[in-house]
DNA sequence: TATAAATTAGACCGATCGTCTATTTAATGA
DNA sequence: TCATTAAATAGACGATCGGTCTAATTTATA
C-alpha cells in the first residue's frame, strides 16, 4: 500500500544487487490492480488507471503480463488466496468458539469495508456480476474461489456442530453455500448504502437460521 | 421485445396519423438499453451498442435523451416500475396464500433468468455493485427502488402473519430487507453458475428462517 | 406556399482503450 | 574488454469511446 521508499524507476536492466526491485514492480501492479478492481470491476477498468496508481509506465505492464486477461486471472487467484488466508486466520482461532470465529470474520470484513469507506467490495463478487462481459475462462476461476471459501466455511460449521452450538441435523455444506450466496448480496448492498448495516443484517439472519431461532 | 412490425425508420418529421411511431424509437432505445444493462451494467456499456441493438442511428439518441447519465436515470426508473408491477402481480394474487405468492414470484424470476440463459441479472443489483464508477445521482435512485421493493415485500409478509403462516413476532420490515440483500446475491451467483440453483437455495433458506424451523 | 417542428444521418473531437515496437541499461560469456 | 543477451521502460499506434454538432429530410402548420 505505502511506498516504503521513493524507488527510482529506471530504464534498462536493473543492477543485480537490488534484485528486490525486480519483483517489486510486478507486485505493485498486482496490489494496485486489486485496489481498483475491488472498486470498479474488470471491464470498465483501464490498464492506464492501474499504471497511474502504481506509478509504473505502460511499457512495463506488458513486460510482466501477457495482456489484460492474463493479469485478471492472476488477480483472481491472488485475491482468492488472500481471502482464504483471512478466513483461516479466524476460523482456526481456537480461543474462540466456532460460531464466534464466524462472527470475528464478519467483523474483520466489516472493518475492511469501512476502512475504504465502502468503496471497495469483493473482487469475486464484482467479477461474477459482470460475467457476461468477461473472458469465458474467468468463470471457472471464480467458481473455484467460491468453492474454496465455502469448503472452509462448512468446516467451521461442522466444528460448531461438534461443539453443540448448532443442531446435529444442520446441513453444513448447504449452509455454507447459503452464506456465500447471501454474503455477496450484503457486500453489494453495503457498497450502495455506504453502511455496514447490510452486513450485520445478513449475518444476524444467517445466525438465527443456523440456530433455528 | 419482438419487433411486431418491420417499421421503416424514416428521416424527417413523422406523419401525425401514426403518432405511435413517435414514442416508438424512444421506447425501443429504453428496451434495448435495459437488455444490455441487465447483462453488462452501465459503465462498460457504450451507447453505440444500444443503438446497434435497437437499429437506431446515433443522431436519434441525442434527440430523445440529454446524455448517457440522463438515459441511465430513465432506465433505473423504468426498471423499478417494471419490477414493482411484477411484484404486485404476484403479491396481490388472492388465489394464493401470502407465502405461496412469494414462492410464485421466485418462480417467475427464475423463469425470467432462465429465458436469457442467466446472462441477464437485476439492473439495480448490477448498478449497485458498480456504484463507485457511477454518477453520484444514481445512488439515491437505486436506494429508492430497493426501498420500494422492500415495502411491497414487507406487506406480503404482514399478510402471511395475519394468515398465520408465520409467527406474530416476526419483524416483517427487517425480513423484507434481509430478503432483498440476499436475493441480489443469489441473482449474482445464478449468473456466475448459469443455474437457478442459487435462487432456490436462497429462497429455501429464507422460507425456513421465516418459519423458524 | 413558406416556415417551423420533428427526426435521422453521420462526420467530428479529445480522451482513452489494449497492444506492440523501439530504446536503454546492466549482466554475461568469451 | 567487448559483443551479445536479458530486463525494463518509453511512447507510438490504430481502434473505439461518449458526446456534440451540422446538415438533410419529412411533415405539420399558418
Amino acid at each position: 500500500m505505502n511506498q516504503t521508499a521513493p524507488i527510482k524507476r529506471k530504464r534498462g536492466r536493473p543492477p543485480k544487487a537490488s534484485s528486490a526491485e525486480y519483483r517489486d514492480t510486478r507486485q505493485e501492479l498486482i496490489t494496485a490492480g486489486l485496489a481498483v478492481l475491488t472498486e470498479k470491476g474488470y471491464s470498465y477498468t483501464g490498464i492506464d488507471e492501474i499504471l497511474r496508481k502504481a506509478g509504473v509506465p505502460k511499457g512495463s505492464f506488458y513486460h510482466y503480463f501477457d495482456n489484460k486477461e492474463s493479469f485478471g486471472r492472476i488477480l483472481i487467484e491472488a485475491y482468492g488466496r488472500y481471502f482464504a488466508g483471512k478466513l483461516d486466520r479466524w476460523f482456526r482461532d481456537s480461543s474462540l468458539s466456532p460460531l464466534q470465529r464466524l462472527g470475528a470474520f464478519v467483523e474483520d470484513a466489516k472493518a475492511g469495508m469501512e476502512k475504504f469507506e465502502f468503496r471497495r467490495g469483493c473482487l469475486i463478487g464484482n467479477l461474477g456480476q459482470e460475467m457476461t462481459a468477461l473472458p469465458d475462462a474467468f468463470r471457472a476461476l471464480l467458481q473455484d474461489v467460491f468453492r474454496d471459501w465455502e469448503r472452509r466455511t462448512a468446516e467451521v460449521l461442522r466444528e460448531a456442530q461438534q461443539a453443540g452450538e448448532i443442531a446435529a441435523h444442520t446441513q453444513c455444506d448447504q449452509m455454507a453455500h447459503f452464506f456465500w450466496i447471501g454474503w455477496e448480496g450484503a457486500v453489494l448492498r453495503a457498497k450502495l448504502d455506504q453502511s455496514p448495516q447490510p452486513l450485520d443484517q445478513f449475518t444476524e439472519g444467517f445466525l438465527s437460521l443456523l440456530q433455528g431461532n
